[in-house]
DNA sequence: CAGCGCCCCTGCCCGC
DNA sequence: TGCGGGCAGGGGCGCT
């Protein structure tokens, strides 16, 4: 999936063709996302005017004329503009014909995806409502990392990970962000120095600034709006390189599970 | 409550 | 070449 850097990619990619146009209409051709798609989805969203687009973590959400549209693009999904009459490929979900004739696709294998509309403010919703803050702004900064890291117990790997504490970090750049910042992955939260979280706050907020920049990370297949790749791949310096030298002291990558998910580290750079 | 596994699903790669 | 097993960028949820 998408993380943040690939989200952000998305949302500037759609973003202009859909900005003050209406939707014409939502073709469903598979309801089973990570919750079945609303029934009346084409109806409610019937006409609406797109107001606004923004993000949440790794949320989507396009500001209507009554309510809101929110959108995930879990492991495998992603979203682009196709000509009409563009044939649906097996994976393609969903469209959105826009009053300017454009369409936008809704792409996603794994179908871990979600498409869920909301007529409050997304902020309210269940799933937004209790997420973190965002990683690129003022306030996650090393007091507050620091603050609640205290006591806990649970690897720092995992806890930068969790959405309650900060949104976006995902796997990839969870990894960078640990090598750049010289911590093990394993190692619990409430031990992790003032001084580590200074080096680590400061190294997601460069690792993610920097993937956004080249587009994102293209590992399989993921494409921005525009259809285009990401670049960000030939940076990445732990993320899928066990058993390889490391890029600073030449020492073999090793490689662990924290919480089901593979992370790759350098014995002599982390601790 | 914190924290850990499980699970949703398809595709792909590897070893036999 | 075929098949089973394991793994993949996420994260909600249920259980301890």
């Amino acid at each position: 999936m998408p993380e943040l850097p690939e989200v952000e990619t998305t949302l500037r990619g759609i973003s202009p063709l859909m900005l003050n146009q209406s939707i014409v209409d939502t073709v469903v051709r598979q309801r089973q996302l990570r919750w079945p798609l609303d029934k009346n989805l084409a109806q409610k969203l019937r006409g609406q005017k797109v107001l606004a687009t923004r993000r949440r973590g790794k949320y989507l959400v396009l500001q209507l004329t009554q309510g809101e549209l929110i959108l995930h693009l879990g492991m495998s999904g992603s979203m682009r503009w196709v000509e009409r009459d563009t044939p649906p490929q097996k994976h393609d979900h969903v469209d959105w014909i826009f009053s300017n004739q454009q369409v936008l696709r809704f792409t996603d294998p794994r179908r871990f995806g979600a498409i869920v509309w909301t007529d409050a403010a997304a902020e309210q919703h269940p799933l937004l409502k209790d997420l973190g803050p965002e990683p690129l702004a003022a306030e996650f900064n090393v007091e507050y990392l620091f603050q609640r890291s205290r006591k806990r117990k649970q690897a720092i790997k995992s806890f930068v990970m969790d959405n309650k504490i900060v949104v976006g970090v995902g796997n990839i750049y969870a990894n960078e962000a640990l090598f750049q910042a010289g911590i093990r992955p394993g190692k619990a939260a409430g031990r992790v120095t003032k001084l580590q979280y200074l080096l680590l706050v400061a190294a997601i907020k460069k690792v993610l600034s920097q993937a956004i920049k080249a587009g994102g990370t293209t590992l399989k297949d993921f494409v921005g709006g525009d259809g285009k790749p990401g670049y960000f791949k030939q940076e990445l310096q732990v993320y899928g390189r066990e058993g390889l030298p490391c890029l600073v002291c030449e020492a073999e990558l090793k490689l662990v599970r924290i919480g089901q998910r593979a992370s790759t580290y350098c014995p002599q750079c982390q601790s």
